[in-house]
DNA sequence: ATGTTGGCTAGAAGCCGACAA
DNA sequence: TTGTCGGCTTCTAGCCAACAT
């Protein structure tokens, strides 16, 4: 019911001290310096926000980091591509083999948009660990959390009424109601990404029967200025406390323009500053948007190197590569290898980001991108028992891919020497819980 | 009344449009560039809202480029000072003069901020034309806007009333009322920088009878998120037509982080972008954003050639600086200069940025910065006439500043040989209206 | 001259089950 | 199972002059 109120105050608080201290000379920034630092971002809630492909190397780690790929965020953040008047870098490698020293999680405290700062150090050569640490993080599956993730309705964000929650969801991730209450109600507590606290009414009433929020939700929808389309995430941790997240549709485009920095500038700031980092082996800093940017493009040196090393790729080869799909899930699609190219001959000459040009089996063509790069994808041409064939899972087309991650849980349970076979190790192959008990009919998956 | 939603509408067409866009391959937002072009700014009310000191240099003028103020303006939205990790490009000089190819004004579509955008391109020589655009910028007082500017109170920003209008800005600026009306009033229109409307319910009441603005105004408050302590603009252009700016108070860290781009990286962008430019004469884009950066860093070259060879610099010397008052008005503050030495001797070395440490007569201090450019300064070794003593004004203190560039054009009128010498276009005389019919009282003012 | 407050009222916010889909 | 709607109630937004500074 407060929340607003908290939060205006605190702002202005830091604004009187913001004030003295622009005027002053050349401190920038030291009255709010205390407001400043972000209050440790819960890690399962930033995760839940970022999707559930979203993966970041531990710290300590090797990665790769590609600059391509960080000038796509930058485009795709802008808007507007690389122009003609950035110049090339022939100095700076397509791909630089790093120390990542330090990941730390953000949220943007006007939109909770998340992102990640990694400080990078371009290496020649490394520990036995960093590398351990890479091949951990690719076998490491990230402990699943309690969740549910709804897209708002008209009804959910209009002014008439409050949140209905879907059944399953009310049920799996709230407190359980007192049912001998009339009406079943009690209070929900629950924190956002910069932790503050949000107060629902959770009642159970209506006819027939549903779980709502009504007294509070309003004040969260106007607060984070959700529409219909935007989504919601309740997460219970270990502790069985709620948190709570958005994910806003993709709609407007993100930053229209800076009013800082040109995107020219932006583009140079980063091929530069790698450039840099690269001649004299020096730590630089970068951010990773998830949402914002098309792929990732600092990846685990084990990643890279397996899929590199391991995977035989050639014109018409078959593949597989995972998608997000709505609420949260993951789907694969398969795809069929069509060219192997640079993406940017002039700019970027040999490099292995996105030169695979790839054509989609299901037809909605459009809607995914027609180059990936080796690391992205699984090829099918692997070991016969994981290999079904591309529309097994029709039968039971709803259910699959919710479940998916929870499959593959259980079938790694079932089987840990999966878990050495990274190329397989994100088959479809999970969805089947058949598989466990029969393997055998495994050689009618392939064709 | 409605502007809200028809603003929530063209957003949702364009979300259409962009989702498509962002997943398709390489087009970066083709989807939105109709919506995307602004509606060509009001120059006026751009003006209005980014303060009386601002000046933009006009396109095709020969101007000064410092990168170090460049990068202060970076510093300042990022509320981060130039770290350790930033190179220093020793190839890039501290100054580049520059052709000045484009000039468009841009307001934040989010938060209102004013901003510019200039294309520049080094030079080694440049046209007579050139040189004479940047002189006339100097001479050229901007033609003066009717407007008024009001800081909200509590009670404007409060939802249980409307906005009280100060007299005589409403007698100024509003259309006159029918006062046979019972009560008088009116409908309102204005105009603000996105071109949006909104309109107002203007009426004279009360006891003691007053200008209110009621019905509508709590949706601009809301719709621009104002709190007490922001400012609004009513400014009334050549068509009589109302427009309407906004002004935040020196609150909140402006960015506090980017979520694309590490500051370090900023600084780098800016370096390399105009390193690059200058080692090929090529031309690079830039913001300037009045309201972050704590000096301009595009100066016309004839200002500054100007004040390099017409100002006698010397420790001990006295000065006076404009400085800008709430409410839009402007103030010359007296100060000695106290030092001459590089700002940041590792990275500019011999610059003139900023290169004079200076101490000011009022108390306040810490209020203003202890390091100015030569360029800022009014030295009062001036010629005799033009040198009124430091307090004259005080006969008069209240109307002074609002009424000084006013009083600076009838000035230019009755004296026209006072443009040719800008070292004093800014002197203090310009409030002084005696001077024009008895000059020859200008031997008591100075001492 | 203008900021704030109490009184009043109209209209929006918001809780409820009905009724689809 | 859950999205939307009409009905009803509650409370805030918002208009007014009184009063204070």
């Amino acid at each position: 019911m407060k929340q607003p109120q908290q939060q205006q105050q605190q702002q202005a608080i830091c604004a009187a001290a913001a004030t003295t201290a622009a005027m002053a000379t050349t401190a920038a920034g030291s009255g709010c310096e205390g407001e400043k630092k972000a209050p440790a971002i819960n890690s399962e809630l930033w995760h839940a926000c970022a999707g559930p492909l979203v993966s970041l190397p531990p710290a300590g780690s090797l990665v790769v980091y590609f600059p391509q790929g960080h000038s796509e965020q930058v485009a795709a953040s802008m808007q507007k591509d690389v122009d003609a008047h950035v110049p090339s870098y022939p100095n700076l490698p397509s791909k630089l083999i790093c120390l990542l020293h330090n990941v730390t999680l953000h949220a943007d405290p006007e939109t909770d948009e998340v992102y990640a700062q990694m400080t990078l150090q371009p290496v020649t050569s490394y520990g036995k660990e960093a590398l351990q640490l890479s091949e951990l993080a690719l076998k490491q599956a990230r402990p699943q959390t309690e969740f549910f993730c709804k897209t708002l309705t008209a009804s959910d964000t209009s002014t008439h009424g409050g949140f209905s929650v879907p059944r399953r969801a009310a049920e799996k991730i709230f407190p359980p109601l007192d049912f001998t209450m009339q009406p079943p109600a009690q209070e929900l507590q629950a924190r956002d990404l910069h932790d503050n606290v949000w107060t629902f009414r959770h009642i159970y009433r209506g006819q027939p029967k549903r779980h709502l929020l009504t007294t509070g939700w309003s004040l969260f929808v106007s607060g984070k200025r959700l529409f219909a389309g935007d989504s919601v995430i309740f997460v219970r941790d270990e502790k069985q406390q709620l948190l709570l997240g958005i994910r806003r549709a993709n709609r407007q485009p993100p930053n229209i323009s800076s009013s800082v920095l040109s995107s020219d500038s932006m583009h140079i700031g980063i091929l530069a500053a790698a450039a840099h980092a690269a001649a004299n082996n020096s730590p630089f800093t970068i951010f990773y948007n998830p949402r914002a940017s098309p792929t990732e493009f600092v990846i685990p040196f084990a990643k890279y190197q397996k899929a590199v090393y391991s995977n035989q790729i050639s014109l018409g080869m078959r593949f597989r590569m995972m998608f997000e799909t709505e609420e949260l899930g993951t789907r694969r699609y398969m795809g069929t290898i069509t060219g192997i190219s640079d993406l940017d001959p002039v700019r970027w000459k040999n490099s292995q980001w996105r030169n695979l040009q790839v054509g989609w089996d299901e037809s909605a063509a459009g809607e995914r991108r027609n180059r990936v790069s080796i690391w992205e994808i699984e090829p099918v041409a692997a070991p016969f028992f994981i290999c079904p064939p591309p529309f097994f899972g029709a039968k039971r087309p709803r259910q699959l891919d919710d479940e998916s991650s929870e499959m593959e849980n259980l079938l790694k349970r079932a089987m840990p020497w999966l878990a050495e076979l990274p190329i397989c190790k994100h088959s479809h192959a999970v969805g089947v819980p058949e598989i466990i008990e029969q393997p055998q009919h495994a050689k009618y998956w392939c064709r």
